[in-house]
DNA sequence: CGTGTAAGGAATTCTGACACG
DNA sequence: CGTGTAAGGAATTCTGACACG
């Protein structure tokens, strides 16, 4: 399910993060939800669990600089080793 | 997906039904939200099929009650015809 | 019967900032 | 760096009612 449908609140009930994390977290161009026209926020079900590795890693002792680079999307995920 | 997290105005988008639409099929329980603490409908993903089947029925003549009938819960759906 | 609407209130979410570290 | 919190405002949703029919 990629469509954009959860306010923040449901992410909160259904990943335990809280609000300011989830934010944090899009700030730091980890997750993009949609936007109403009002300006809420909006996610998928992937993003839920986009959000579930990044909390799961960060517990890991990473950071966000370096989770931009594991949590990517998946097109670039696999990009081949060039040279 | 039976996971209730939908508000009221992305199912509006979903479904291209009004508010007052969507809360009158619930009144005639026809669809059954979840509801947040602070007493704000949720819905999933099987209720915005749910709703538009039976804005479907609407338009084909069916009123309320005829669809109780029709559009109902999967368990009572197939109940064999009895005598 | 089914749906639109204005009304007033309450729940939810938003942003920017201060705080700790 | 990552997250908590109080602050004030704005968007979203809620209920009960009047209206038409």
């Amino acid at each position: 399910m990629e469509s954009k449908v959860m306010s923040i609140g449901v992410v909160c009930e259904l990943t335990g993060l809280s609000e300011r994390q989830i934010r944090y977290y899009e700030e730091r161009k980890l997750v993009f939800p949609a936007r109403t026209k009002g300006g809420n926020r909006r996610y998928s079900f992937e993003d839920v669990q986009k959000l579930q590795e990044i909390h799961q890693k960060m517990q890991e002792g990473f950071n966000t600089f370096e989770l931009k680079e594991i949590i990517s999307p998946k097109t670039k995920r696999c990009a081949p080793a060039y040279r």
